[in-house]
DNA sequence: AGCACGCCGACT
DNA sequence: GTCGGCGTGCTC
């Protein structure tokens, strides 16, 4: 019999399982063991990912050195994981590694010089006295079966823990979880969309779908964006299933999330709360999966395998049978049309709407000011004269305001008054922003940091000026309006450490009246009940990138952010700056009006077969050598286009062409973009062209299908 | 990814 | 004459 090994090195030319003999008495290798193998001169981890029982081995086929670790997965990991290698065009290892925890794995270290050693993992210790697994038997426990009467004892334990707990719902709350409930029972793979404004209590909806799953004997995942991860939400599925609740997200070390994976394996935490890669926790018998906030751009991952957590959901609930839920006050344009058409090409799709807050508050009125107008009557503040008026108001009355910032892709720079020059970076093709909290200047490409010159490195000319609008000069502005208000900063400066977010957070909080100043982190989910006043700076800096998404972004963050006011008996108002006051992304988050913008986007993106009309895949690639890149670009653009022509009828091919930052960490980068409709999956398509022609050593290539960042 | 094999410049 | 540079190619 020959064993099938994939080997624990990242690399595409290796990504192709390798065929080792298995000799002796001991039982054989199973799917998922952790192996060492003798691989060319040298040893290599690898995992074993299927069997050939009548095939022969041959005069160079090795044998398998030792079977390090067992079951380390299982075939449901394996087909997830296959699937994501091939649509997102990725290695499978690096596809495979998502769902291990190297704490748990074995480490291969350079010896002396005769080799590699193996370094085995910590036994794990655990805390209560609950059986520590040997972990062959443990992992042969069918887990229901392991946990079944412990959890019947916890279940009554919980239900009186949480008599009344559960808060009442409204009858548009009701009505979804009652529509919710017919696919839980059935355990049918289905996605609903939940939209809901903000502040129509859809945590409370997940929290109870959770509790009715729990009752039938499955887990539940929930996922919420990273930055939304605060001990306030997580505090608020604790207050509800107690040490039940399992919370992975990226800070964790690698014990703790071990750890953490541990308990959800074993069935001691079956409510698991985390950001995207929560996906990959050992799950078993899932019955929800819950996406909170699903419109949000985190959900995409920006790094090898450049996955979607909703498209991984989808195909997780597939394997399961459980039931996925989207909530969202803005749902992404991709879930809206699969809603429409009531399904997409892997799950069956419903849509759930929530027109009322539960605290029967309206939705904030939004006024529009348009910047131009403020400009030519001659205020020259970043301040409109309304948004002043609002902000001593409130500061009269003793409220709390938050002020937004919307800066993405944008920051101050420096220039010379007399030349017009501007500090670029030396490693890439970007200019320099100006922090003004030390005098630096830094390249947010490199993150290369330089101290601001004093005179002009071009002309000699001493006047510099500093140009843009940072969280730091509305901070300045506000206390020259304001003296005595306190206010509280937020942005990537102000929160390096590790609490800094949550205790700023807490500080405006604890605050009798005051302002929170900040970035795209403060419209997210935060849920200050005393805000009565919301105030967006500038509100159409998103709308100028070069992006497809960018009028859908900057709708969602309009809307959120907006959502922040007068959420408790107060009532709230919102005032929106901006230059461009006739975008349909601007007058839709102002009359809370989606279909304002996605009337037009929908038509927009059909056209161009953008997603979810089509779909795209971005392949980037850089080197040192710009020659080097230059042709390989051009051969890989030949042989897709060559395949292409064969097989793939309706599949285009942009480019190659140098993308918009030519050069960055001293790399210099091409780009291929492919577009095809919405059946064709790209991924496939690329891995085979890739796997065609050799790549030039020096040359690194990134694959993004369906990219959220077009480079 | 590593490591060997292989063909061209400056050193004991 | 050798030592060593890193450019292709292979690893069950």
């Amino acid at each position: 019999m020959l064993i099938e090994v994939l080997l624990d090195i990242p690399a595409r030319a290796l990504d192709a399982p390798f065929s080792y003999s298995w000799t002796g008495d001991k039982p054989a290798p199973q799917l998922g063991d952790c192996v060492l193998v003798e691989f060319g001169s040298r040893s290599a981890l690898g995992y074993v990912v299927g069997c050939e029982i009548w095939a022969m081995p041959d005069e160079n086929t090795k044998p398998i050195e030792q079977v390090l670790v067992r079951q380390v997965f299982d075939e449901r990991t394996l087909e997830l994981a296959s699937w994501m290698a091939s649509y997102y065009a990725a290695p499978l290892i690096s596809c495979l590694r998502l769902f291990l925890a190297p704490a748990l794995l074995p480490k291969l270290r350079k010896s002396d010089e005769a080799g590699y050693e193996v370094v085995m993992p910590a036994k794990s210790r655990k805390k209560k006295g609950s059986g520590v697994r040997e972990s062959e038997s443990g992992a042969e426990e069918t887990p229901a079966e392991a946990t079944g009467s412990s959890q019947t004892a916890d279940k009554t334990f919980m239900r009186i823990m949480t008599a009344q707990r559960p808060e009442h719902l409204s009858t548009e709350q009701e009505a979804a979880l009652a529509a919710l409930s017919p696919a839980m029972t059935e355990g049918e793979a289905k996605a609903f969309v939940i939209a809901g404004v903000t502040g129509s209590g859809k945590t409370e909806i997940y929290l109870q779908a959770i509790e009715q799953t729990l009752q039938s004997g499955k887990t539940a995942l929930t996922l919420v964006p990273e930055i939304s991860l605060t001990p306030q939400t997580v505090g608020r599925y604790r207050s509800r299933f107690g040490d039940r609740v399992a919370v992975l997200h990226s800070r964790l070390t690698p014990r703790q999330r071990a750890n953490e994976f541990e308990r959800i394996r074993s069935g001691e935490a079956p409510v698991v709360v985390g950001a995207r890669s929560a996906l990959f926790a050992p799950h078993h018998d899932l019955g929800l999966i819950v996406i909170d906030e699903e419109h949000d751009g985190s959900y995409k991952q920006n790094n090898s395998p450049r996955y979607h957590a909703r498209e991984v959901a989808e195909r997780l609930a597939l394997l399961h049978g459980a039931v996925l839920v989207l909530g969202s006050a803005t749902p992404s344009l991709e879930s809206l049309q699969a809603a429409e058409r009531g399904s997409n090409t892997v799950l069956p799709y419903c849509k759930l709407t929530l027109r009322h807050r539960v605290n029967g508050q309206p939705l904030p009125p939004v006024s529009i000011v348009d910047l131009t107008r403020e400009f030519e009557s001659g205020n020259r503040s970043m301040f409109s004269t309304q948004l002043k008026q609002a902000l001593k108001d409130v500061h009269n009355r003793g409220e709390k305001a938050m002020l937004l910032l919307n800066r993405r892709g944008f920051s101050s720079f420096l220039l010379c008054r007399e030349c017009g020059y501007v500090p670029h970076c030396e490693s890439c093709s970007t200019s320099l922003s100006f922090h003004a909290t030390d005098n630096t200047l830094r390249c947010h490409q490199c993150n290369a940091i330089l101290r601001v010159p004093d005179k002009c490195p071009e002309c000699g000319s001493p006047y510099l000026r500093k140009f843009g609008v940072g969280t730091q000069q509305v901070e300045e502005e506000l206390r020259r309006l304001i003296p005595d208000w306190p206010i509280v900063r937020m942005d990537r400066d102000t929160t390096t450490g590790a609490h800094a977010h949550e205790e700023l957070l807490r500080e405006f909080q604890e605050l009798e009246s005051g302002v929170l100043v900040g970035t795209q982190m403060i419209a997210k989910g935060l849920d200050f009940p005393d805000v009565t006043l919301v105030g967006v700076v500038t509100a159409d800096i998103t709308l100028n990138l070069p992006d497809f998404r960018a009028p859908e972004r900057t709708y969602q963050l309009l809307e959120q952010v907006a959502g922040r006011a007068g959420r408790a008996d107060l009532p709230g108002t919102v005032i929106v700056q901006t230059y461009l006051p006739e975008e349909s992304a601007i007058t839709a988050a102002a009359h809370h009006d989606e279909e304002r913008l996605y009337g037009e986007e929908r038509r927009l993106r059909a056209g161009l077969q953008y997603p979810p009309y089509g779909h795209l895949c971005n392949i980037l690639l850089t080197s040192a050598g710009k020659e080097k890149v230059a042709a390989y670009a051009e051969e890989l653009g030949h042989e897709l286009r060559a395949d292409v022509e064969l097989q793939h009828a309706g599949v285009r091919i942009l480019g190659p062409t140098p993308c918009i930052i030519e050069r960055a960490k001293k790399l210099w980068r091409f780009h291929l973009m492919l577009k095809s409709g919405p059946e064709t999956t790209l991924g496939p398509i690329v891995k085979t062209a890739l796997q065609r022609i050799k790549t030039p050593v020096g040359v690194k290539i990134a694959v993004d299908v369906d990219p959220y960042e077009m480079m």
